[in-house]
DNA sequence: TTAAAAGTTGGAGTCGACTCCAAGTCAAGC
DNA sequence: GCTTGACTTGGAGTCGACTCCAACTTTTAA
């Protein structure tokens, strides 16, 4: 069965918004595994293939660092995490930052929200608590509520 | 009233978490204004700066490039927002960036919590639903800018 | 047959954001 | 008087993540 669609490193880039040569860059360094070749030489993707480089693309506009990406791929190919003790706490640890991460992004978006609303007050985001600033407290929980929060966005 | 209480570089570096190197270097390129200086050349930190200090750090975390915060600067100095209509033009779409950033940051999560869940199921964070997944939604609108393609920032 | 299009490679260049360094000043303590 | 420590400056170096390039092959289209 070679029906599989197959893509050129061109339509990949096409279809998962990564240039060609971030494409190659990442397969340079490794991030990606070396792709398929045609008796030609040219690589040639499948949709496995480009659901790794979307999964890619996603972890990099949360600003992680390409190394840190890794584990993410390691446990992107059909394997089981419960088989990797020390992946599974890694993901853990980055799920941990990611969460912390929103609720900073949640800060900026109420301090932005807050100086929308009415200019003067000023407030920060490391919370950090400070004399009487009694911020609103964006509990990790709430902090979903975030899509309540564009009800119809589209830029 | 001089009686504010001053800062040198390295306590403010230490109240914020930001390195002094760091500090000069945002000065040196406008980010933060000129410090005050004492008569040995020395530069002064109040309350007020470390808080701009912070919202810089916070700003990081999510990720912003240095320039893409100037805009937050110009706000957070005591100026009603109100009177520059182009500045919550600008503090408006960063806001919506931010709100898409943290819908990414979500499906991270969730791809990382199905993960491990249970093993096996490859699901990624381009919102495009596959056979029996019922994965928590994330709503449409904001992943709109995932399959998009969308090139943001740069060049 | 020739030319254009789409791919390959290794390597060089760029850019943002630091980070480090050398040379110098100044204030305090031994 | 001399050293130590905290600071100043301008500039150089580093690092991650691309991005671009030149030289080349192969396929397609005129």
């Amino acid at each position: 069965m070679k029906t599989e669609l197959a893509y050129t490193i061109k339509q990949t880039a096409d279809q998962t918004g990564v240039s060609e040569d971030t494409i190659r860059y990442y397969e340079k360094i490794a991030l990606l595994p070396r792709a398929e070749r045609r008796d030609n030489g040219h690589r040639v993707y499948r949709e496995e293939d480009l659901r790794t480089i979307r999964l890619l693309s996603c972890l990099k506009k949360t600003g992680m660092p390409l190394e840190e990406m890794r584990p993410f791929l390691a446990v992107s190919v059909d394997a089981d995490p419960a088989d990797y003790p020390e992946l599974v706490a890694h993901l853990k640890s980055h799920r941990e930052n990611i969460v912390n991460q929103i609720a900073s992004l949640q800060q900026v978006v109420d301090f932005i929200d807050i100086k929308l609303a009415q200019g003067r007050y000023r407030g920060e985001c490391d919370g950090e608590e400070r004399e009487g600033t009694k911020k609103k407290p964006v509990s990790p929980m709430e902090m979903s509520h975030f899509s309540a929060a564009s009800k119809q966005g589209k830029s």
